[in-house]
This record gives C-alpha cells, structure tokens and sequence, in this order.
DNA sequence: CGAGTTTGACCAGCGC
DNA sequence: GCGCTGGTCAAACTCG
C-alpha cells in the first residue's frame, strides 16, 4: 500500500493523470475566466482529488494541502470569484464562491479549526439560515456538505474512487445536452454524494461533483493499514 | 430475489 | 406570486 501511494503521488504531480482500474484519467484545469465548476464547487487541486477519492492516492497531505490552501485564499465578500492559477507548484488550479454557498467555505474553515460541524445552533446562524428556516426545510435539505469539483477527460462518467455508488436521479440540465446523474455513497450512514456530467463544449471532458465526506474507508482499500481514526480526519 | 438503474413526479429555492 | 430550474423521491424496471 505505502509504496503503491507513492507511485501514485509523483504520476498526480509530473502527469496530471490519475490512475483507476479503467485506465488514466487527465486532469485539465479550469481556465480561469470559465463559467464552470457550478456553484458552490472550490475547483480542485490535483492533492484535494486525492482527499476525495483515498484510493487514488494517499489522502493525508492531500486533504491537508486543500483545507489550508482553500482558507488562506479565501476571497472576500464581495468578490464572488477569483482565480489562483498554478501557484505553488500547481497546487490550486482556480477557486470560485458563490454567496449563495458561502456554507461550504465556513465548514473548510471550521475543519482547519477543528470544530464540530452542526454540534449546535450557533452555527445554524453563521451559516445564513435562520433556525426557524432550517426547520421549515425539509431533512433533505438541511444538510449543506462542502463541495468539490474537477474535470476529466474520459471516455467513462463515472471514475471509480474507490466507494461504491448508487444512482438515484438523472436530469437533463439547462443549455447542455448531456444528462447530469445524481450518485449517493451505498454506505450507511455515509451521505456523500456525488453528481456527473459531461461538459457541453468538450463531450470528452466529465465533471465530477463531490458532496461532503465519507465516514468510511474505500470500499476497495480494506486492507489499507491505516486506522480509521486516523482516515475520518481526511475523507471528504 | 436482491441490488442497482431508470424516469416521471414532486418540491424548494431563486429571479423576475 | 409565479414560473423556471435543479435536486430528490420512489415506483417500475432490469440484471445477475
């Protein structure tokens, strides 16, 4: 396993392609002044790929590198989108926010604190909904997860991370003729989710939308060595 | 027969 | 308030 990480790590760096059971995905980065990732989606590091989907590759440095990367960025208020290209030896490719998502932002910001999320009614405010709100909402749509998105060139949708998914929905999204499918983690307890869709300039190029964190190992990593006190810490 | 997929209906949020 | 849109539900269906 350890070795196998490795390998796997300098392919991310030197290729911008990760490696699944089906084949080498590439990892094209957003170009700055690009309407995509939807809202709400912190566009991705070729790390924080790998803070989502463990088994590509070694999730602790990875995740890490995202979180602080996200925070110290962080655009003002005002400033709904901003760009950070290739820095830090490509380590953030572009970074959006909406308003309408600024959740996402406070939950990176309280994992890089060490808060817990939702423990209690403060945070239903700093999240910018009223508590009488949340609870007009339905359960569905109470949870708000951080978000993560990227894009790649494949001939499959749906890249295998390493969890298992379950498909609940398909929709044919405004202005794209590419149906988006909506995919749930089949684990219990573990609500991430994820949708995918196929860009409508590029067919070639599939997006990947990631919602919240797994509280479980990849269903292919059992063997993996490491604790899962110690995974919980990274898995997105 | 159970697990996963499809697909139309429903619902909430948002903009006008 | 209304219509549009995205996200989810759930019954029907498919597949192994």
């Amino acid at each position: 396993m350890m070795s196998t990480t490795n390998v796997n790590h300098s392919l991310f760096e030197e290729q911008d392609q990760i490696p699944t059971q089906m084949g080498l995905f590439n990892i094209i980065p957003f170009p700055p002044n690009q309407t995509y990732p939807p809202l709400g989606c912190q566009t991705v590091t070729l790390k924080s790929i790998s803070a989502i989907a463990p088994s590509l590759s070694s999730a602790a440095n990875f995740s890490e590198t995202l979180l602080s990367t996200a925070v110290n960025q962080r655009p003002r208020e005002e400033d709904l989108t901003s760009s950070l290209v290739g820095g830090g030896g490509g380590q953030l490719l572009s970074l959006s926010r909406s308003r309408v998502n600024s959740w996402a932002w406070e939950e990176v910001s309280d994992c890089l604190m060490g808060k817990r999320i939702g423990g209690d009614d403060n945070h239903h405010h700093h999240l910018g909904v009223s508590a009488m709100k949340m609870k007009k909402m339905k359960a569905r749509r109470k949870v708000r997860e951080p978000r993560f998105c990227f894009k790649t060139m494949s001939d499959v949708d749906v890249l295998d991370d390493g969890y298992k998914w379950r498909k609940y929905g398909q929709k044919v999204v405004k202005n794209t003729q590419h149906p988006r499918s909506y995919y749930r983690c089949t684990q219990d307890n573990c609500r991430v989710k994820k949708r995918v869709e196929r860009l409508a300039e590029d067919p070639r190029m599939v997006i990947t939308t990631y919602e919240g964190r797994h509280v479980h190992s990849p269903s292919n990593e059992l063997e993996d060595s490491q604790t899962p006190s110690e995974l919980s810490n990274f898995l997105w």
